[in-house]
DNA sequence: ACCAAATTGCGACAAATTTGCAAAACAAAA
DNA sequence: TTTTGTTTTGCAAATTTGTCGCAATTTGGT
C-alpha cells in the first residue's frame, strides 16, 4: 500500500503536487517527535534546499498536514492529526525533554464546549502542559 | 504599594536583581496583549539595548514571569499567571486575531490531572484554540 | 514527446538572534 | 559611606535564520 496515499491525496486537492522534496520533508517528519526547523534544515541538506524547506513547510501547514507547537525553547513542526493520532504535549522544565499525552475524549469535548461557549467555532487546538517529568521529580 | 513586590520576589529568590532595564521590560509587558519580540525590542528603543531585552525575556521564561506563546505564525509573551488571570487563547484563522478565553476550573483540573494519571507533576499548562471567531463564522 | 504551469535550487539579501568583552550598576561587607 | 567582588549592561561584530527573484528543472496533462 502507498504511505503517501493521504498526502497525495491533500496536494492533489489544493493543485499541488507531491514532489520529490516535499516527499523527503515528508519522511523526515514520519515517526519522529516534534523537529525544529533547523534540524529539518539541516537533516535535509544536500537532498533539499534551505528555501524548498520553509516552501515545503509553509504550505504543509497551510494544507493541515503538519502542526507547528511552541515546545520549550523553539518552535517545532510535527505532522498532524490526519498522519498522527491527537495528542498533547509535556515539556520537563527539568531535563527539557518533551513527551506524548494521549487525547482524552473527555478533555477534547470540553476544549471545544469552552470555545463554542463564546461564540467561537472551534476547528483544533493545541495543549502543552509543563513541569516535571517521573524521572525529575 | 510596590506594584513589583512579586517581580522583585521572584528574582530574589534566584539570586538575580530588579534592576532598571528588567523593570522596563516587565513595564512593556504590564497590561498589554502577547507581544512579538520584534515590538518589545521596538519599544524598549533607546531606553533598553536589544541583546539585554533578548537576555531579560529568556531570564523571564526561564523564572516563570513570562510565557512564550504560539500565536497564529509568531511567538507572543505575555506575563504569566503570576500577574494576568490564568486564562486560554483563541486565534482566528481566518482575520488572524486572537481572543482571550477565560479559565474553566472543570477544565484545569481536567488538564492536570490527564498529565498526572500518566505520572507527571504539572506545574501549568498553555491552551491554544484556533477555528474561526464569531465575525468570521 | 510536447507544452504550459508548478516547483526547485541558487545566489544575494534582509532580518533576527547570539556573542565577547569592557564599562557600568549592583549587593554585600566593612 | 566606601570598598570590593559579582552581576548586568550596552555596544559592536559575528552568526544564524528567514526571504526573494529568477533561470533551470520537474511535473501533470495532452
Ligand atoms: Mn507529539
Ligand atoms: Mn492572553
Ligand atoms: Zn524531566
Ligand atoms: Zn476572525
Amino acid at each position: 500500500m502507498d504511505p503517501y496515499k493521504d498526502l497525495k491525496a491533500l496536494l492533489t486537492k489544493n493543485r499541488a503536487s507531491l514532489t520529490k522534496p516535499r516527499q523527503k520533508v515528508f519522511d523526515l517528519l514520519m515517526g519522529q517527535s516534534p523537529q525544529t526547523m533547523q534540524v529539518l534544515v539541516k537533516r535535509a541538506e544536500g537532498k533539499v534546499d534551505r528555501a524548498t524547506v520553509y516552501r515545503t513547510l509553509e504550505l504543509f501547514e497551510r494544507l493541515g498536514i503538519v502542526n507547528r507547537l511552541n515546545i520549550g525553547w523553539k518552535y517545532k513542526y510535527e505532522l498532524s492529526d490526519i498522519f498522527l493520532e491527537h495528542h498533547h504535549h509535556f515539556y520537563c522544565s527539568n531535563c527539557g525533554k518533551s513527551y506524548d499525552l494521549p487525547a482524552n475524549p473527555m478533555l477534547e469535548t470540553m476544549v471545544d464546549s469552552v470555545a463554542a461557549k463564546e461564540g467561537f467555532s472551534p476547528r483544533g487546538h493545541q495543549l502543552e502542559i509543563y513541569g516535571h517529568c517521573p524521572n525529575c521529580r
